[in-house]
DNA sequence: TTGAAATTGATAAACCGTATCAATATCATA
DNA sequence: TATGATATTGATACGGTTTATCAATTTCAA
């Protein structure tokens, strides 16, 4: 984690330090977990941690994960009855198509709506930092 | 709502028909409500309601909005920790500008923007039924 | 090294939406 | 219109997800 995270782990502490939070174990073995992954759960990262460390709290995982948002590391979205917490490095510019049937997913990116999403920002003055566009239906197999 | 819905209660009434369900008078009271709003919780209109009827259920209330999912008239969305049911009709509009700093939601629609995902969608095999965007960022006050 | 302040883990509580069920309302049929 | 099979209702228990609480522990500036 600790060479190939530099920036991320960068805006973290300096996120902390603004707010005068600290620096903790359980914070950085979170961030190492989360970067890996494009997004996940706060359980199915209890899980998968339960080995690094099985005495880390679910409740630890919804701080951290939330505190990751704050910093700008991560970003909620509710999808069905849970919580997704998607990696903002990883997501990038990178829109999504879902399948409502068969969960699907496939990712896309249109500079076109980029743009477009600019300007509509701009009439409204407002100034983006990030944005989710994600479109539900049906995919060809699903369709029939 | 008899002489100012009749479009939506033919359609309601329709699915009704072919699903052996009936014709309540809850179900025309909460349709009535529902049509006159963009989007509402369920627990919104639970106490939007209560004048009208004191009696009426909560579970009442859910069951008929995702009866009207169903049907076709309305469309659930996470949206935070809710369920927003939107009103079909209204359609197009829920597209959102949200202030990470002081939560500000200011509601916007784009024609461009809807013809674009169609052409990604169609690109990718998929129909879609319904999308989210949402623009995160700073508004004007906030930005100083 | 020290100690004020933040964090943790365990778990209780809050929250939202659904399931359950006895009582009631609907509506196709006679 | 009256009947009765079946859908619906209201009240509330329940289940899953997330947050609040709090004593014990850890962090980190001085």
């Amino acid at each position: 984690m600790a060479t190939t995270h530099v920036k991320e782990m960068k805006t973290l502490t300096e996120h902390l330090g603004k707010h005068q939070l600290k620096l903790t174990r359980q914070r950085e073995l979170i961030l190492g977990a989360f970067l890996r992954q494009e997004h996940i759960t706060a359980e199915a990262m209890y899980h998968q941690l339960a080995k690094s460390d099985p005495h880390l709290g679910l409740a630890t995982i919804y701080r951290t994960l939330n505190l990751f948002c704050d910093a700008g590391l991560a970003q909620a979205r509710h999808f069905g009855s849970q919580t997704q917490y998607d990696n903002i490095a990883h997501k990038g510019h990178h829109d999504h198509l879902i399948c409502t049937n068969c969960q699907k997913i496939v990712e896309f990116e249109n500079e076109e709506i980029e743009q477009l999403q600019e300007d509509v920002a701009r009439k409204n003055g407002f100034t983006i930092t990030t944005h989710r566009l994600e479109l539900y239906g049906l995919c060809s197999r699903c369709r029939h």
